[in-house]
Parts: structure tokens; sequence; C-alpha cells
DNA sequence: AGCCATGCACCG
DNA sequence: CGGTGCATGGCT
């Protein structure tokens, strides 16, 4: 069994609005969650290592994955996940807005992400039950 | 809910 | 001193 995200990317998810970090949204969907490590909801803003391998390439890279969640403390307003440290590769791989980065993983095997340029990407293939959610995110689950 | 933005710290 | 990342708030 094979569980998949994808994810479409906008403006500031590449880095080109101004932000002073590329990396995504993460939505609070089970389904999404649930493909990526679990984070501890009790401890405040929790992260962890991501290590991802590009698909066609085969370099590894190192994102982080992290719950802020300090509006569970009265601290502040926050009370979402985000991938972030994805400058260097949305630079590296030429990440357009439109494109969709796809992660990927199997079992306990490590994490894969893959690119599919906005102009192939009426190619994609649905080749399990699929899933299509908020914010440019789809899952597939397929064996 | 999702995307955009920024003050400050750190590091080359 | 310019770029990057953290943690946070803002806007729609």
């Amino acid at each position: 069994m094979t569980t998949a995200v994808r994810k479409k990317l906008s403006a500031n998810d590449v880095g080109t609005t101004g932000g002073h970090q590329a990396g995504i949204l993460v939505p609070k969907e089970k389904q999404v969650l649930s493909f990526f490590p679990d984070l501890d909801k009790t401890v405040k803003n929790p992260r962890m290592k991501l290590v991802v391998f590009e698909r066609e390439s085969r370099e590894r890279w190192e994102f982080n994955f992290i719950y802020y969640n300090n509006r569970l403390f009265g601290e502040g307003t926050r009370n979402e996940y985000r991938l972030t440290g994805m400058t260097k590769f949305m630079r590296a791989i030429d990440a357009k807005v439109d494109d969709i980065l796809v992660f990927s993983r199997d079992e306990n095997a490590s994490f894969e992400v893959e690119i599919i340029r906005a102009s192939t990407s009426s190619s994609l293939q649905i080749d399990g039950d699929t899933l299509v959610l908020g914010g440019g995110w789809t899952v597939i689950h397929s064996s």
C-alpha cells in the first residue's frame, strides 16, 4: 500500500511573494495528517525533521514538519501545520505556481517528493482511491 | 481555512 | 550586511 498526497503550489509556497521562507500549509484533515509523522500536540510548536528524496535525482532533502499551535496554549492565534525549510528545494527544482508536489511513502520507507509541472499536470493519473480536499490537496491510496 | 507577510535572530 | 529561517500575526 502506497499513500501519496499532492499539493498544487501557491505563490507563497514557492517563495515568490516576498516571504522569508518557502513552505506549505498542511490541512488538518486526518487523511493528510496521518500521512505525515505524528507530532505531540501537548507541547507547544512541536517539530520534526522530514527526510525526503527527490524521485528523479534521488537527491536528499530535509524539510521541517511543524505544528504551530500557540493558540492551544492561550499565547497566540496559531493552530496549523506547516512544512518549512523548502526554499532551497523549490529553487533547485524551479518550482512554479500551479506545479504540483507529490509526496509519497510506502509502509516504513522514507518519504519521496516529485514535482509535476503545471504544463503536464493534465496527464495526472488516478490509480487508486483519490480524495480531493481543499487548498489544492489530493490524497491517493493505491496498492 | 488558506495564503500572504514580517520582526528578530543567526550565520555566511 | 544580505539572505534565510523561526515564530508569529494579517488579510481575504
